[in-house]
RNA sequence: GAAAGCAGGCGAGGUGAUCGCAGUUGCCGCUGCUUGCAGUGGUGGCUGAGGAAAGUCCGGGCUCCCGAAUGGCCAGGCUUGCUGGGUAACGCCCAGUGCGGGUGACCGUGAGGAGAGUGCCACAGAAACACACCGCCGAUGGCCGGCUUGCCGGCACAGGCAAGGGUGCAAGGGUGCGGUAAGAGCGCACCAGCAGCAUCGAGAGGUGCUGGCUCGGUAAACCCCGGCCGGGAGCAAGGCCCAGGGACGAUGGUUGGCCAUUGACCGGUCCCGACAACAGCGCGCCGCUCGAGGCCACCGGUAACGGUGGUCCCAGACAGAUGAUCAUCCAGCGAACAGAACCCGGCUUACGUCCUGCUUUCCGCC
RNA sequence: GCCCGUGUAAUCCAACCGGUAGAGAUAGGCGACUUAAAAUCGCUCCAGUGCGGGUUCGAAUCCCGCCACGGGCA
């Protein structure tokens, strides 16, 4: 499962950003950062973007050397981004995703329970 | 039936549906203006990873820099190195020769030169390019003794030998017979090596005859010989989105060096001017995919491969696209290695079940 | 995508042109000294050189192919 691009982070600065003014939190082996959108980095008039979430997840040649790994992950924690339901009264948000090596190792169940107790310790959804 | 060898094919099992992604294209809407384009949204069509996409080990194309091109000499580099062919090229491929391995089908091969020179050959050993430790002999000469006075015996001094022993990876042709004081290619037979001649072959080489009689190993040590080669960086190359013009300078510079010929260049310094800064460190654009291209047929060739004709268009992303769910079909919950990033040709490595064909050996039965 | 470098005792490192892998340091064990410990001294243990081939009489070293790790380039 792949990102829309309404959904997608672009831009080496963009990705700067984030790293420079993200918030930080970390549940095993993932590490996710929570910016405020700066849609003044993007191009697009900032009337077509409206309040969307935007998601990115980075998996370095460390956690797998086989480039068929790292995109499994990457599209197991693409579909559930999608498939969470995120607070209604959530202003613009930007979301980094990190992993660190040793990821593959866990199963996939691991993986994404480890992903739902990361959300909700970062306050972005509603229980 | 079992085991094995070789060659080749295939590789998300097929089909359909829904959601989602990338490229491209048709239609519709909106925005902008340069009025037929750009951006964006919706909707339909088509296309969408591999045999290794991998390792980055070779060979090219392409691009820029070192100013350019051609020729010669010298230098430098190259695991380039049996022969002939193929190819754009290659360290690749095909066919053959020699050598080695296997009962065999077959496989491997880094296979120029040690008879140009230098180096090295630890330990052991006398000696590792030239020698004599133990040893054999002592014919010849020397010394001693005997006597039938030119012979015999002894010594091992001069000297001869390299057979045997020992050392070692290796002691320098091997085995046998003769020969000799003892020995030795000293002579002979066979074998191995070398040279010459004949002959077969396009060649590497094969076969036969003759000859004299022997020269250690190592070149993946330096090196010699033959062959090949401008160097460097690499699509993160490079170009566009950008505004340039003038003056000084006049011999200096430049491919590893030199020479010859042709034909050129401006690096440097200064002045004037323009633009920009929520894009110049970019959610930018191009390069970016039609190519030594795939498939089919015929022809040439043992083959690698080549020729002719027809036909097809087959990923081009940029935080980086193929997945998820369901249904159904063959008997099997659906296998492994693994993800294009400028493009080709190879090599190597990983991986797999399955399939196909040919061949060999063994066992059983007729 | 491209370009470099390094792999030897538990650890850091030597062994240069091939000749029995250790010159050394840290750590471990035993003993001495000490009431006990640290420090110090003595003794000792620890590998076949990342893996697989090849050349050679002989390979950590030379050659080829892999593997792992580290670094650099916008």
């Amino acid at each position: 499962m792949v990102l829309p691009q309404r959904h997608r982070l672009r831009g080496r600065g963009v990705f700067d950003y984030i790293y420079q003014r993200g918030q930080r939190f970390q549940q095993g082996l993932l590490q996710l950062r929570v910016a405020d959108a700066a849609t003044n980095l993007l191009r697009e008039p900032p009337e077509t973007l409206e309040g969307e979430l935007r998601f990115g997840v980075v998996i370095s040649s460390k956690v797998s050397k086989r480039a068929v790994k790292r995109n499994r992950l990457r599209r197991l924690l693409h579909e559930a981004f999608l498939r969470q339901t995120f607070r209604s009264d959530l202003p613009p948000t930007w979301l980094l995703l990190n992993l660190r090596p040793g990821a593959v190792e866990l199963s996939d169940d691991n993986l994404l329970e480890e992903w739902s107790t990361l959300i909700q310790r970062a306050g972005l959804t509603d229980s």
